[in-house]
DNA sequence: GCTTTTCTGTATCATGTGATACACAAAGTT
DNA sequence: AACTTTGTGTATCACATGATACAGAAAAGC
């Protein structure tokens, strides 16, 4: 070791996380980046190699903070049923905040642009795969208990959650009031048998 | 009128909504537009002002054609149920089709990077709008003449429907498999009471 | 105290961007 | 035939992009 940085990692990995959240990746340019990071492009290279690879782990960043609060407040819930909503709560939640950008910095990330990268495909690959995987398992767990219907599929009705919450983001991102999109979520989970 | 258009109008916007269709507004570049149009920079200038309204004129040809295709296959169908059904086939057969983009032009602009545009934003925002509408008025035609159980509401379920599309494609563009979307989608619509 | 290693800021690179200037060609008008 | 209008191609604009080179500063090891 011969030199700390002047900088805080965190921080700015945090700073830079806040940036692509509310600009997407191909349109958060560097500078933007160095300016929200408060850093020069020497230590910009130097800790993050490229803007590729600064985005990988700002999706990571983000995984360990804002969908980790998702996922908890599904698995915290007393039942499946209760944690979907748990879980769509905390998005209306972010849709409500004035300062959090208007659109999930994963589901931006289900863009051409971003799935052209081939390392950044793999990761959101897996993430998304991820969630359908750990909402299904909790299903099963739960008919297994016989708390869902018999007819209930948790391998098809949990990708079929991940599918609308998707669009969710992108119709919030034309036209959003809560109470409506609230009352579709409500019907939607309840038609599913939740 | 002093001099006619060189090149065939109708057939450079086919090629330039090919092009914006198979990349995206931001990730098709001027150049990459003309060299599928098949024509230079003034030409192009001349007769589509800017990218701008180059991007509205496609999106507009889009929807005279693919997404006319949809909404007639909905349309036609004997009732609202096969034609919701019809509507998801035509998005399966364009997603298995291999010369076909792999994201719908109007879904893919569903992008902040699209959204940024006020005139864009309008003209998305009246489609998506437009969309729900007419598929809550046949719902609603059909609730009236008893076709459809009472506690069915044309209101929630059609922009619940639209949403379910707007994920499909991004989910689509991270893993396709015809069968399994299939077969979600009519989970989907049968738990919804169709 | 000297050397080595690493960090940082400035300057700059090569490239790609959307858009424009302008000369020239083609067609209609008189 | 002269004139006017408009389409077309070439050259270029000003600017933003991601990335790099490099000199100097700061810390650690000897």
């Amino acid at each position: 070791m011969a030199r700390a940085l002047e900088f805080d990692y965190a921080d700015a990995l945090e700073r830079a996380t806040r940036a692509f959240w509310r600009t997407g990746y191909v349109n958060t340019s560097l500078r933007d980046l160095l300016k929200a990071m408060g850093i020069g492009e020497g230590s910009f290279y130097n800790t993050m190699k490229s803007k590729k690879n600064a985005y990988i782990e700002c999706l990571k960043h983000y995984d360990a903070t804002v969908n980790l609060r998702r996922v908890e407040a599904f698995a915290s819930a007393p039942t499946a049923a209760l944690g979907v909503r748990a879980f769509f709560q905390t998005i209306f939640d972010c849709l409500d905040d004035p300062e959090a950008p208007r659109v999930c910095l994963t589901a931006s990330s289900l863009s051409p642009d971003v799935l052209a990268e081939p390392e950044l495909r793999r990761y959101i690959e897996e993430q998304v795969a991820g969630w359908a995987e750990q909402m299904a398992e909790r299903f099963a767990a739960e008919k297994e208990r016989g708390l869902l219907p018999e007819s209930f599929d948790p391998e098809v009705v949990a990708p079929i959650i991940v599918t609308y919450v998707q669009g969710l983001w992108r119709i919030a991102l034309v036209s959003y009031d809560r109470r409506r999109l609230q009352a579709q979520a409500e019907t939607f989970l309840t038609a599913l048998g939740l």
